[in-house]
DNA sequence: CCCAAAACCACCCAAACGGGTAATTGCAAC
DNA sequence: GTTGCAATTACCCGTTTGGGTGGTTTTGGG
């Protein structure tokens, strides 16, 4: 039984190459292929394909709302994500709609069948630049301006203990606490737990 | 002028077959290879290859401590992740230390060739199972149990803003801006904005 | 049509917070 | 050997917050 793959993509050139060249593998099928997520979406919900290519640059509903749209309904079919510019913020978008892989447009064939396996099996094809994007982004992006000290303080923080809970867990006195707090706001650059919670997050300063 | 390739793995069979097959290739070559972080990350220092390829599970120092202290002697260098077990905790862990890739040992010689070059050019190779674990990491993990309102309100709550700013940014009353936090801590049983700013961006209820 | 949830608003009060100022100690670098 | 940062503690004061209790109106689904 071949993997049935689905189209989304405005392109009407590349919208048919991609699904001669799929279709015309052994092993592949595509019997759909659509120009929007308005028809498409609808259609594949009753359909159930086995993987869902979807152009991100879609005209009226973007590929990231589609893949949201889409997950939302059949959240175990897997979404590729197809590309022009790989350098874009759009990938961490689609990621967190549901998106399983992201690739570049005009892949060689035989790639581009090998990705659609890689997803249907439950992998997560990327192109090179973008995988390494995904994992740098887990790297801290700034260097931490932090103190030992003051980081211990912060881990507290963002399990939102108060002064006193922090004092005693780091065996000081609350007012000692508190001069790292503000040490800490000066050094982020916030005013408040909130920001310093979400800035330690972000840059991944804690864990 | 071949890639070099140096290799950090304890067992001493698989340290001697993976340098093998990576010295024995055209275009690749390994002449350093350690069996712990202690001896060989001071020598890479001074080296400098191209690719280094970690074992996860060393004696003494592990493997995410050594691609840590690797990183930051040489922040340029690829690390590569070997393991054995593939649906570990210790990915994140390692991707957060600064490795770039993540694979599983005992993959076929060519496929392991086509990882190190991939690392080598800017890419991130990892096995299918590990790669899908990343992308789903930036899904939600859990359902959000929010309202419409309350999820506005949680977004400015973790950009730190207070109940007045809140509430003139909403066209609301800070006393509603007050009852709908009151409801955001109730739904995601936290008792105040540092608990709720940590749980929101853990799990991603907002981005 | 009704009911539950969402969204809205108000008041009280104690506790926690953020900002300011000031000081001592120790260690490391220059 | 002094200069600077980290770590420590203390006090004052106005603002913000969290918890409690009460209520109205709007809205969407059964």
């Amino acid at each position: 039984m071949p993997i049935r793959v689905a189209i989304i993509e405005d392109d009407h050139d590349i919208r048919q190459l991609m699904q001669l060249i799929i279709d015309g593998s052994p092993g592949f099928a595509c019997k759909q292929a659509f120009e929007d997520c308005k028809t498409g979406v609808p259609v594949l919900v009753e359909a159930a394909p086995d993987v869902v290519l979807m152009d991100i640059d879609l005209p009226e509903m973007s590929g990231i709302t589609g893949v949201a749209w889409l997950k939302e309904k059949l959240p175990e079919v897997p979404v590729v994500m197809l590309t022009v510019h790989e350098d874009n913020e759009a990938v961490f978008d689609s990621l967190c709609a549901g998106a399983v892989g992201y690739l570049v447009k005009g892949l060689p064939p035989v790639q581009l069948l090998q990705a659609i396996e890689e997803a249907h099996h439950g992998g997560s094809p990327m192109s090179p630049a973008i995988a390494r994007k995904v994992v740098r982004s887990f790297q801290p992006q700034v260097a931490n301006p932090l103190s030992g000290r003051e980081n211990e303080v912060l881990t507290l923080l963002c399990q939102g203990e108060n002064y006193r809970t922090i004092a005693t867990a780091l065996f000081v006195s609350s007012n000692t606490v508190k001069a790292h707090i503000k040490n800490i706001y000066e050094k982020l650059q916030v005013h408040n737990r909130a920001q310093a919670v979400g800035k330690a997050l972000k840059h991944r300063f804690v864990k």
